[in-house]
DNA sequence: CTCTAATTGATAATAATTATCATTTGCAAT
DNA sequence: ATTGCAAATGATAATTATTATCAATTAGAG
């Protein structure tokens, strides 16, 4: 598959490669990939995994990078969610016509042994 | 790499084939592809992704398929977190001496679009 | 037993990502 | 400007995880 919905957030590194390509059509996959992996470790981009055996990039919002996504099983639709929910999140998006069917949630960071010992990684 | 951390939960296919390989020397690969395919879809195991370019596999709880995770930066220990918390586990891990970097929730089901439309995916 | 259909294992194919390396580019010092 | 050199780039090979293919094996139903 070549390209996504045009205007989605969520893009692969294909995508974006192929974008690129209308601007600069001599880039190279290669640079696309060494420039997500850069941006990612500046935290301007965050990289997810949506269970489909590759990543998809979005910028970073300025507070911190906290994302949560809500993805349709039907239509694929990737939607945001803000953070502010969390606790009452799955009654309110019910009530607001979503319905959930699963959900994930990943925690990064040091468990208490590593923690403890005074590691800190710049990065999770 | 060939083999994980022995013990923890969280094994990939490659571990799961073998630590299968023992019992069954004959065994390939592809069987245990097809075997975790047919769990999953069954519900009977839990296919995560924590950003590794590969998957990991858990048995599902009996109540339902809602798993967190707190993923080490240090260790790469994969730490269950009980459901429960989702509102204060922040800070309730953090008293518990974790330090949390960055989360991320995925929530699948159908958008109201789809939903209205009454469309009813078995899995997600 | 025999026949047939499902399962299996070996392996090829695919897809995403990473590594390699020769070439090009940007730019500091002359 | 021109040279020299380090960093960035693009083409492509390599790697890794996963999926598809297919012939051989196995397991039951009759």
């Amino acid at each position: 598959m070549y390209w996504n919905k045009p205007g989605v957030l969520h893009m692969t590194a294909e995508d974006i490669y192929y974008e690129v390509k209308k601007i600069n059509p001599k880039i190279g996959i290669a640079t696309v990939y060494r420039t997500l992996e850069l941006l990612a470790r500046l935290d301007i981009v965050h990289k997810n995994s949506f269970d489909e055996g590759k990543y998809r990039y979005e910028f970073c919002e300025d507070d911190g990078h906290f994302h949560h996504h809500f993805l349709c099983s039907d239509c694929g639709a990737i939607i945001e969610v803000e953070e502010d929910f969390l606790n009452l999140l799955e009654g309110e998006l019910e009530r607001r016509g979503f319905k959930i069917i699963d959900h994930n949630l990943q925690l990064y960071g040091l468990c208490p042994d590593c923690n403890q010992k005074g590691n800190n990684p710049g990065e999770r």
